[in-house]
DNA sequence: CCTACCGATCGGTAGG
DNA sequence: CCTACCGATCGGTAGG
């Protein structure tokens, strides 16, 4: 007990090092074998922590979906401004993923390679959550804070491709931190880069 | 040679089919006989048209960002701002994109699979040409266009991040044309979405 | 956690 | 463009 929160479980190992894995190769192109070698360990040795290489899949794209939803209700719970939350609510989407930019970028780029009927359940999960966000565009227009002629769709897209694109290229090594990050990643989408005359 | 012109040869029907599921199920779990299905014929009468499954891949790819190029030297050679650059940049990404959406989704999401040299020869490629988009940013920070505390890898990043989503998530059924999507892209992208006070 | 192994499927070739 | 086929590798199981 004493080593018990000092160290990852097995099975924790055996996602972590699937993480790092399915981000560098993909999944399909990721095998049993290559994961175990990472482990020194043989392939069907795998077996004694999980269950099939689908489910490492569905713990990562599942956990990190809790946390995504966590972080967006506690933005919609306060008591501030449309443009507000959506400042908030981008900020707090790239705390979770800093947390784990190697589940971030399995959760955004190996996702469709989960099996039915967890696809659908995770797809129902995502488009829920970029609803939400645009409502608060669709809130922000409607307060004024926000230009009037806005394609919501395209904004709230372009929105989730710059955030879903950070883990792919974002150095951990970085010395900012992920709050000064999301901070100005925000100001970029709602100010542009352009110098108001 | 009537018909010569009027129809694809069966190598660029091999592509095309390719690309339909490369983008729908990725590169390494597309297999070879999936692709012969696609066409009406055995997998290996694939081999008559083309060398290999990574041939085909490369073939996508490069040709894709052989466009891209030709896009932005048509930009570069312009005598107009930095910032009107940046503009121009990103409406003939969108329109090249806009060609062909799922060889851009390809391009985008399946290059990593490519093996050496070919791999490293896409990726000098590409940050050549992403440097050539920081450029613009950067002159129009020196020439008073843009804020002057952006961080322009940063900005360039999420710039491309927005570009490459694209493909995934725009139905080629939209009625907005192509060259009004990169337009409204560009305005959101330079000038935000706050109501200018 | 290992050895031993299975049936299925992979990309690709030979030869026509 | 086909039939027939190859060696390699896949995810996973049995039994300890």
């Amino acid at each position: 007990m004493a080593e018990a929160y000092a160290t990852l479980s097995r099975k924790e190992q055996v996602i972590r090092q699937a993480a790092e894995l399915f981000k560098e190769k993909g999944y399909s192109a990721s095998s049993m074998r290559d994961l175990a070698q990472k482990l020194g360990i043989e392939a069907a040795s795998l077996y004694s922590h999980i269950k099939s290489k689908e489910e490492i899949l569905r713990t990562l794209c599942f956990d990190m979906a809790a946390e995504f939803r966590a972080s967006l209700a506690e933005v919609e719970s306060q008591p501030v401004s449309a443009s507000e939350k959506l400042r908030l609510g981008i900020i707090g989407h790239v705390k979770v993923m800093s947390k784990d930019l190697t589940a971030a970028a399995v959760f955004m780029n190996e996702h469709r390679h989960l099996s039915q009927p967890y696809l659908r359940e995770f797809l129902l999960l995502r488009i829920n959550y970029i609803n939400r966000f645009k409502q608060f565009i669709e809130d922000g227009i409607a307060s004024g804070d926000f230009k009037k002629n806005i394609d919501t769709k395209l904004a709230v897209m372009t929105l989730f491709s710059s955030l879903n694109w950070l883990p792919l290229w974002f150095s951990p090594e970085s010395t900012i931190e992920p709050e000064n990050l999301g901070t100005q990643l925000a100001d970029m989408l709602i100010n542009g880069l352009k110098q108001n005359a």
